[in-house]
DNA sequence: AAACTCATTGACGAGCCGTTCAATACGATG
DNA sequence: CATCGTATTGAACGGCTCGTCAATGAGTTT
């Protein structure tokens, strides 16, 4: 006894759905079309219907998890009659943040990282995504080196665009590791200090908060 | 006919480093014991004798990587007499330099921190190490921030060692994710500018280099 | 030389996997 | 109501996996 018809679209992302949540606690490596028909409630011929391989069932996966991510909304919800540089660091702090408050979301993109380093189709969405990222940042970067153009001689935007994003992916590694000693505040604080110096007009919320939950043997 | 016999320890490595070329071509989920076996001119049940178990085997693998990896030499090589942020960067850039020249240990090790996201006594395990790295730092954070008291205020040691590994974790997913836009000396230059600011007395080289390799569009 | 220890082999079972496919039932169309 | 396309099922197949195990032979001890 098949079960009810649906609409295609609607069953795909039913599928997708479970696949989500099978990716999430399982791992990408370990989900298996079996327990995706199952966690959909569905048969299993008819995830190979819908998509014919498991392959590209995981590709679809990848494509609704880039679509579903926010992108640096940071156009509307900086305000943008701040300083350059603090543009730039509320624009990390919120994609900082974001690790923590979405690791589900994190550990997966993190699952398909590693796959892309074999696949080449993964390979080359991510890259393209990377770069995406990327170009989000190079407007801020370039605000700010316009901003100080004596204080970082040799610096480009596409550098300290790059350099950004590098520091959030570490981040996110870091915060999947080992989510304990993982400290928003205490990274930002360091953020503010390098990028802008002394009494630059961002202050460092929460700062003590971050000192406190490390434990500092020798000060 | 069974092989001629071979000293425990010699037999562990020999399997060891064989799965370890298998790990470093297929990637970890896909390092099956047959592969192994045959890597390593051995028969499967020997790899069962010797580890007990599929998982034991790539325990004893991480911990090879880990031993195996030559861990900040920073107090031999960096020049002692330099200033404190020389030291930092110089560490920085060699530990980056590092990504590019052992891409295969560090895409092992990339696969490593994706298992001990579900593995817990492999998260343990990498959660020391982590803790190691950032310990490592932190005395080369901590003289900086001696250095210049004024400059970082709410900075801890702690913060900038863990923003100075996290910034290196965040250089090797880029570098193995997309190899053709990471440029060592690019990033290098972006971090030279944020931690030491103008005329600092570390000079950037190749500078060039990276910013003809990135092409920019609006320049 | 005989006995014994144990590293080593290769076949084997149980289990899971992805995919194929004939059978089936739903929903629209005529 | 009959017909047809197709979404859906579940069994079946071939393949690969890990781990077990009896058999074998090399090295060592007596």
């Amino acid at each position: 006894m098949p079960g009810s018809k649906a609409p295609e679209e609607e069953r795909r992302h039913q599928i997708l759905s479970a696949a989500y949540r099978v990716a999430g606690e399982q791992g990408l490596a370990e989900t298996t079309i079996l327990q995706v028909a199952a966690a959909a409630g569905v048969s299993p011929g008819l995830i190979i219907f819908h998509f014919k391989s498991r392959r590209q069932l995981l590709l679809a996966l990848l494509e609704e998890l880039l679509a579903t991510t926010t992108v640096l909304k940071a156009d509307a919800a900086i305000a943008p009659s701040s300083t350059a540089e603090a543009r730039l660091l509320a624009v990390l702090r919120q994609e900082i943040q974001r690790l923590t408050s979405e690791p589900d979301r994190i550990r997966l993109t993190f699952d398909y990282w590693m796959a892309g380093m074999r696949d080449d189709a993964t390979r080359r969405r991510l890259k393209a995504e990377f770069a995406r990222y990327r170009e989000a940042f190079r407007p801020l970067a370039e605000a700010v080196l316009q901003a100080h153009p004596d204080r970082f001689p040799g610096v480009t935007a596409d550098g300290l665009a790059g350099l950004s994003v590098s520091l959030i992916k570490g981040c996110a590694v870091q915060s999947m590791i080992d989510p304990d000693h993982f400290d928003v505040n205490e990274y930002f604080t360091a953020a503010v200090g390098l990028l802008a110096g002394a009494g630059s007009g961002v202050p460092a919320p929460g700062q003590a908060r971050g000192a406190a939950r490390l434990s500092a043997p020798s000060a």
